[in-house]
DNA sequence: CTCTTCGTTGCAGGTATTGCAACGCTCTTG
DNA sequence: CAAGAGCGTTGCAATACCTGCAACGAAGAG
């Protein structure tokens, strides 16, 4: 499989992080002065690659119009339905898929198991930031100042016995939930049903979705739930490689 | 220069208008089926082509970070000066450079002839729709809803005796502008001064930055300065080219 | 069931890419 | 002022790599 084109994109991920001269690009990828230069000439030539004053090289316009489409055919849905589908029913449980959208956190996926719980998640519907998992596995990794953005005047309003009702008890248990990479609802919405949460990461690195896993505690307690989270995790990860994450940086 | 890298680039080019199937990549491009395929394959690889289900192929995500990097570094200035420069120098009249940001048109950058005339244009200062070339040369070429939001409630304030001052003689104006391909200002800021300005295109294809060449009608009557459109074109049309332009489409 | 269309893979030939070496240029150093 | 080092650029020959072919499997149409 063409090599040099996977080289030329390695050049352009080379150049993206910040302006580099042709020995900067020759040295750190291990290609000849002649090579990365015409490599980097084709791109000029595109519109992929420019020089900017001083010789060195940096991301081109022409890519514009190409993120611009990746963006159109961005829909979450059609790239994870298929793996929340084989989530489902692997486990057997309900999978849900919520995503941070202006501002709020929104079901936009959802795969019912077998014993069908009617849970009160419906597509395209805000989620409850203080009690559902997947709404603080989301918060857990915002910036700072989004998330606290997110929680002022946010209404802790009280389910049950579980629910966290004030800002302060829900920030730690944040904090809880960024250290040890997964979220849990343990019926602080519903007193009868739990479920555990993990982050997917978008192309740009940044956590705003999230997947978790629901249950009637009756068929499957918290205890249960956690156990699946090694599983979910390889799960969220691929999803996040389909995404467009990449974990694997030089 | 790596020719399998340009192909990449088209095929990319080619994928992102709408989702392909491989067999209409091959067609299009005229490439053989292996090939094409490959090369759709390594750049899946390295997510910047993606098959939606069908088979189609998209743009990837990977794109959207190099995007990001490119406008970071889309400082119009730093591209566009150095033309500036050359034709001031050139044709020995002020060349201005105003481009369209949030419903504004701003000059950006400005280089000053060599009879310099002392202009009201300072960069960063919004520009006069109504008199200004290079504001009419960008509305001249928007799209009807922006060009009328803008337009409406818009002070046609009289400066002189050619000034338009109504809304319908100045969109008539626009329209002539727009089939000649360029603007003038016959003295209708400061009587003594007169311009004409032609538009830029960036990478999406948008008129949102115009250029002008002006000058005292003493040094340069407009009847001289339409004389110089033809070379003012040859350096739009770099602009644009440098700006990620593509006029050559298939 | 057969035929067509589409996507995929292995292989050999040959083109296009590579790496070398030499050159011009600028900037630094003696 | 001259010599040297660093960087980007170009021409050329060798060969690694891409291409195109041809055959195969799968899926859908007739």
């Amino acid at each position: 499989m063409p090599q040099t084109v996977a080289r030329a994109i390695e050049v352009l991920r080379f150049i993206a992080e910040r302006p580099r001269t042709l020995t900067e690009v020759t040295q750190m990828l291990g290609l000849h002065k002649s090579t990365a230069l015409r490599l980097l000439q084709t791109l000029e030539a595109d519109g992929f690659a420019r020089r900017e004053d001083g010789g060195r090289y940096v991301v081109g316009f022409g890519v514009i119009p190409l993120a611009e489409s990746a963006i159109d055919n961005l829909d979450v849905r059609t790239i994870v339905h298929p793996h929340l589908d084989r989530l489902s029913t692997e486990i057997g449980h309900t999978v849900h898929l919520a995503q941070l959208i202006d501002g709020e956190v929104v079901y936009v996926d959802k795969v019912e198991g077998r014993g069908t719980v009617a849970m009160g998640s419906r597509i395209g519907l805000p989620v409850e930031l203080h009690t559902a998992a997947v709404a603080k596995v989301i918060l857990a990794h915002l910036p700072e100042a989004d998330r606290s953005r997110m929680i002022e005047g946010w209404d802790f309003r009280g389910y049950g016995p579980r629910t966290l009702t004030n800002a302060a008890d829900y920030v730690s248990e944040l904090r809880c939930t960024r250290e040890r990479g997964w979220a849990e609802d343990d019926g602080e919405m519903e007193d009868y049903i739990n479920c555990v949460a993990l982050p997917v990461r978008d192309t740009t690195g940044r956590v705003t979705i999230g997947m978790s896993v629901t249950a009637l505690r009756a068929v499957a307690p918290l205890e249960i739930l956690r156990e699946m989270v090694p599983r979910l995790r390889t799960v969220t990860e691929e999803v996040s490689a389909d995404l467009g994450w990449r974990s694997d940086e030089t």
